[in-house]
DNA sequence: ATTGACCTTGGAGTGTACTCAAAGGTGTAG
DNA sequence: CTACACCTTTGAGTACACTCCAAGGTCAAT
């Protein structure tokens, strides 16, 4: 009930105060109003908010769809089924992009299993034959 | 031998001749001499150099590290080493995001799996239920 | 000679999530 | 009354890898 301002805010939430008006800019946190003197005012809540914002971050989300998560919320019609279809959006997507990240993974690992290390000189090095493979040139090899 | 311009460069290494003058501008890839017209003229080589550079990339380096690849390659006295030490870096680097990302799929997963999904509430989801966690309130419950 | 595809430079724009700085007003403790 | 910490706004900067644009020059074919 007791109204907080910005700075209260970003330390309850341990957000920085930038961060907290560049949300608002971005339409996700808004004050409840302000004070004589032009300064926001939050409530209590706000912070739970602002948590809010972190975990789906933390989730993967991008502060768009935070955006839309907050809607949803904010919605009178909304269903579970709503929340179930971007969490399995984003749950694609985490998966998809671990299946890049492995394929980087194995492709270095690998490469350094590869490679001999030491004072080797790279023109016998594996991982430089990878990158800069030598020319095929079947033709005048001799 | 041929000389090559940045368009025939491009069409032969699978890249947009705006990326090869911005690899220039990054100092990868620079182009043997210039035509009368001033005209960038490559080499046969520099389609390797680019996919070098592309391979690279796919590894996970940034433009930046390639640039440093690039210039062990051009060492005469670089060794198999420093080309191990750089790739099992990003075979580190890779490690942890793909712990980070499994995080994330892991905490999705599970809240994908615990919303019943339909036409529920979301006063019942349970992935709401996580990004804005009822109050504990104890005190004046009633 | 003109068309059209190529080339040049410099600079600006994109997406993402901040982060910082400048120039000023406010609130409180001593 | 004066520090000093807080608040305000606007706008610019950061990282990353491009991508696009404008205004102009070049080259080959017709």
């Amino acid at each position: 009930m007791v109204d907080l301002t910005i700075g209260q805010l970003a330390k309850e939430s341990g957000v920085r105060t930038d961060t907290i008006r560049y949300y608002e800019q971005l339409g996700l946190i808004h004050p409840e109003g302000r004070s004589d003197a032009g300064y926001r005012l939050y409530s209590e809540d706000s912070i739970r908010l602002v948590q809010f914002v972190r975990r789906s971050k933390d989730l993967g989300f991008k502060l768009a769809e935070v955006k839309t998560l907050l809607s949803l919320k904010a919605s009178e019609t909304a269903t579970c089924q709503d929340m179930l279809e971007r969490t399995d959006e984003k749950l694609d997507e985490a998966r998809e992009n671990i299946k890049q990240l492995n394929k980087m993974h194995d492709a270095l690992e690998k490469l350094s299993e590869a490679c001999p290390g030491g004072d080797m000189p790279l023109s016998e090095c594996p991982i430089l034959d990878y990158l800069y493979p030598k020319q095929s040139g079947a033709a005048h090899e001799r």
